[in-house]
DNA sequence: ATTAGCACTCCGGGTCATCGAGTGCTACCT
DNA sequence: AGGTAGCACTCGATGACCCGGAGTGCTAAT
């Protein structure tokens, strides 16, 4: 066992049992390294990630409590280095953790932390305030308070609605020709729609057929809905005919995946290119560029979605150009039958466990 | 009268009338200035804003048809300079036009321009397309076709409600606690909003509350029924008095100034980092901070929209350190009771001519 | 009034030397 | 045999320096 000085950060242990087999594979599992590796990595990252700069045997071997030297610290540099844990980024510079070095990491290494206090009820704190309002202000919020306390760019999606349940259909006609549907679901959510009628239509009439919509589709699905809308309204009766027409062509619309406004909600940009590697102007555009460009992320996190757990994403693993620099740490919710995503964005070099820890914290929070 | 070559926009004509009259004022009116100085000026600011560097009196005699030496533009600028109108960034640069340069250019100079036929059909286009959805889509719509033929940020404020006329109120029971309240607006546009109550009313209630709103309330001004709500419903009847209540503590939600969603949207980000003045970090920090901040703008705007007509702000002139280095060319707009605001933010340095006609077209459009 | 000429200023880019941090290797120590 | 000291080497960052170009301001000549 050992301690960690000159490091503030100091929670988190390490499970280093080592006898090393086989030592030709692509992606290293934790027997394959001896008992020092996976130390010297440690400390890497965890240098690398408060200063952003590579990070040299000398210093590495004053600040560790190892008690090794400049040189054997080199050899296991070098040892890490081929199998392409950490890298330099020209000949006499310090090393840095490549992808792969992250990922074995967060594999291995980052035990599950635990929020400090402080955090913990500042979001707290800001979940009192927020409560009252609906959930796409507690979404937008979240989104605020993610992005200040972690100082990356916080991404919340809002609800995927295909599994959310119809509660209820109710018709209001507004105007002489425009007509609102307002579609409430099972836990709280309210969609509004705006129709286009050709004439007034008759407040008996609506009613009639609010009855009869609410009586075939509430209880189901909205993707079920989709799927068999029509036939659900075949046998309508004849006088509401061309409206029940207009139902139909608008259903899709209606019970839509997603709800009306944006499907997302990016912040904390300020915050972001505070972080040393926004110096470079290009960088900054790309930034810009990830922002703006929304697709860019949702897809993204369309993919990293299916799996309902935390996940964590590193550079290349985001199959992404744009995202190669970059890591995500997405956490999924769940409020009754609606489920979205909180997550957020940052440079590789991020505090791993802390982040998640809030992520999970937060995404935890909103379920309720 | 004298022709240009060389630049090639050329739609532009100058008053240069002459006989000078008090030589020292901060701001200079056109009869100060001999015949050749507007001319300078003129050169100067249009191939500034072509080439976004100061132009030496060498290029400009050169470039222009002027039939001058560099030595005699030498002396012309020279007179400019002491009257405020360009200034040099170091000694033994070029001229560049300053903030009073561009407000002489813009007050003086420049005409009406006619929009070319391309770019106005590209607006048209977007306008075929467009039409058929909401309000609050056409002014997202509107502000991405902007930002796009521009490479400005654009910015479209929502709608301002103060003069708006109620037109219907509807109130519909969502749930056992969630109370719907429909608010139609004399020419089309339609706002939600969600009332908590106790336990569910009946629908007869609300009815009789519906059209007790109704009878006190249509065909007044949201200011209007904002300072007198709770005078005008005095006197209801006694079963509805606890959700009169409600309705005359929500009155200031109801009847706001701005829909309920962001009150405005800006875009463009992307186009107008390509500017050559987002080389720097700095800059671009600024412009993120400008986006991602928009009380900002949104407070420079509110000022500017009191003028009701195209209005054009030049650096200083927005008292805003962070925005001293844009300009601002904003429109407003109106449809039926509606007035809100369209317009663009980008550097000083931008085409004027072009820029306004582009902005004041949109804005007539949109009034459509 | 215009212009040619000239001295001067300043920026930007290139070269060069230097410094410091870091590596990789070898030889040496225990 | 693992650890370490030492050393040569590499590379980037920094700063000094120079030089050319673009531009100005002024003066004197046209």
């Amino acid at each position: 066992m050992f301690r960690i000085v000159n490091l503030e950060s100091s929670h988190s242990t390490m499970n280093s049992t080592a006898p090393h087999i086989e030592p030709e594979r692509p992606t290293p599992t934790l027997h394959e390294l001896n008992e020092r590796e996976p130390q010297v990595l440690l400390y890497i990252i965890r240098q690398h990630v408060l200063t952003a700069q590579p990070i040299g045997s000398r210093t590495l071997s004053k600040i560790t409590d190892l008690k090794l030297s400049s040189a054997s610290i080199r050899n296991v540099m070098a040892d890490l280095e081929e199998r392409g844990l950490i890298g330099h980024p020209h000949t006499s510079a310090g090393r840095v953790p490549t992808d792969m070095g992250y990922r074995y990491y967060v594999d291995s290494m980052m035990q599950g932390t635990a929020l400090s206090q402080d955090e913990r009820s500042a979001i707290d704190a800001q979940f009192q305030d927020a409560m009252p309002a609906g959930l796409t202000e507690l979404l937008r919020s979240s989104s605020h308070l993610l992005s200040r306390i972690t100082q990356q760019l916080a991404v919340v999606a809002a609800p995927s609605l295909s599994s959310a349940i119809l509660e209820r259909v109710e018709l209001v006609s507004v105007t002489s020709d425009k007509l609102m549907v307002i579609i409430s679901v099972r836990s709280g959510i309210i969609k509004t729609i705006i129709l286009n009628v050709r004439s007034e239509v008759k407040r008996e009439q609506l009613d009639s057929i609010a009855s009869l919509l609410n009586e075939r589709l509430a209880g189901l699905t909205f993707q079920q809905i989709r799927e068999s809308f029509a036939d659900r309204l075949r046998d309508s009766e004849e006088r509401d005919r061309d409206i029940i027409r207009l139902f139909i062509d608008s259903s899709d619309r209606m019970f839509a995946e997603t709800m009306d406004a944006e499907s997302v909600c990016i912040e904390g940009m300020k915050g972001i290119t505070r972080q040393p590697e926004f110096e470079d102007a290009d960088r900054l555009r790309n930034i810009i560029e990830l922002v703006e460009n929304q697709d860019i992320i949702v897809h993204v996190l369309h993919a990293v979605n299916r799996e309902r757990a935390l996940t964590i994403r590193i550079g290349q693993e985001l199959q992404d150009s744009k995202l190669a620099d970059y890591s995500i740490i997405a956490a999924p919710w769940r409020v009754g039958q609606l489920n979205g995503t909180v997550s957020i964005v940052g440079p590789k070099r991020m505090d791993y466990p802390r982040m998640a820890a809030i992520v999970q914290y937060l995404a935890r929070m909103i379920s309720t």
